[in-house]
DNA sequence: CCATGGATGTGTACAACGTATCCGGCGAAA
DNA sequence: TTTCGCCGGATACGTTGTACACATCCATGG
């Protein structure tokens, strides 16, 4: 089977992205990793790509990272890439998976509850380290099945395999998680990249950076009840503590109405 | 006051553009909305802007609002509407804004727990309407200061005040139902239009599209939890009772940790 | 040892995008 | 009626993703 792959590697590519609608049968980009060509002249491969492009992501932001960036960063001509990644797509999907390969297994045996906290705050660290995970310019990227995004959901179901829940039921408590987390991390990214397009150095400076906008807001009396948290609050900056009290309710919850 | 603002209207678009990280005072975008310049010759508005590119998003997806195509639609010349909003990032907000609008106002003294569902339903509606309210392509847009979106915010802790929560723990509550709702309607977005690429016209249409990548996935036998899943799961598709059944827990969540 | 063919990277090109800049012209105030 | 300031038009530039045809080099079969 491996001389079918073999065979029209580099066709293979371009078919795939041509395929769309159509019904032949199409090889997933996973399986080509996988069965490598013997590649005799190998300079590119799709993971130097990728690791290139994280690299180049995580140092300027995920708008730095354009086809043509990536090839000067090789050393190549810029269509070159394309031999193995099919589009820009492609080059996301292949991101992504790698830097989800970072996620740290959680350790066997340690229940659903630890195990679904230390899936999350690990999640939150992969996304505060490549901040662009969580502003994916195309959707397909977003929902993307990749291995080791999969391996984060099945290290959840796992956990939670060994109480008898529903499987519909399991699948909401990972979700629900996994959904939270995406939220909060994306608008805490989407908060440290106003900061550092402001010039801000901290969230005081960001809310002076703001004031226009705010005390205009403010002015109209709309919004009494946020006035008062502005003014009262102590915790407004601690995005940490913010994240794991949330967390935590959100596993309270599943607690509760899973009945465990 | 308002003399200050009738006197330089055009400038100052260019100047909050360009301002950055510099310090003069700034005019917030929505004061420059409430009020707008005598407009004697009115051809354009921000109101008619923001609704056209709205419609366009709706009916092509966001991809599709590009300021040539806006300008076509208004019948006006590519950099006409450059008048009334600074770049697309300000327009991107005022459709923010303005779909955010759309919000029902959840009825006075509903108890803190009826008013959060509420809200979320009817942001969950709102995304359904509008998809690219998840897929916002910068940053800026997705963390807006917006008057409509503030409200609902403002909604949301009018709720909680009744209870006496430190407000720190009044806004963790906000905060976790909106990250909840944030990142699950995306990834619900983002599966519909996985779909409507792959012109898959349900969930088990979609599944047999991705038949390629997911057998070869399911082959590895590193997702043992997540196939059994798969095979035995009966809601796969009922996205709303996903929603809701997680959104129930996340409550809960609240209602335990905060002592309600 | 050499010829050959498929995989690999190059070069050029195009359409579409956001937007800077300059301009003609109309409407209301003087 | 003249003048001034806002409006929308026209043109242009640099950058993007990627299609397509071509040159080149390696492993292999003779």
């Amino acid at each position: 089977m491996a001389d079918q792959k073999k065979k029209s590697s580099s066709a293979e590519v371009r078919s795939d992205a041509a395929a769309g609608a159509g019904n032949e049968p199409r090889v997933s980009l996973w399986e080509r990793l996988e069965n490598p060509p013997p590649a005799p002249r190998t300079v590119l491969t799709p993971d130097r790509i990728a690791e290139v492009a994280v690299g180049v992501a995580d140092a300027e932001g995920i708008e730095a990272v354009t086809m043509r960036r990536l090839a000067t960063e090789l050393g190549v001509a810029p269509m070159a890439a394309y031999r193995y990644v099919a589009g820009k797509d492609d080059l996301l999907e292949l991101m992504v998976d790698r830097v989800y390969g970072e996620l740290t297994a959680p350790e066997a045996g340690a229940g659903w509850r630890a195990t679904l906290r230390t899936l999350a705050t690990s999640t939150r660290d992969i996304v505060l380290r490549h901040p662009w995970l969580v502003q994916l310019p195309t959707a397909r990227a977003a929902i993307s099945l990749t291995p080791n995004r999969l391996a984060a959901a099945e290290w959840g179901m796992a956990a939670l395999s060994e109480l008898d829940l529903p499987p519909d039921e399991m699948m909401v408590a990972v979700d629900t998680v996994g959904a939270y987390v995406q939220g909060r991390t994306a608008s805490e990214v989407a908060t440290l990249r106003l900061m550092a397009v402001q010039g801000a150095a901290d969230g005081h400076a960001l809310r002076t950076h703001l004031a226009p906008e705010m005390t205009y807001l403010m002015g109209t009396g709309r919004y009494p009840a946020f006035r008062t948290y502005i003014g009262t609050a102590r915790r407004k900056d601690d995005a940490r503590w913010q994240f794991e009290t949330a967390l935590d309710c959100v596993l309270d919850g599943l607690a509760t109405r899973l009945g465990i």
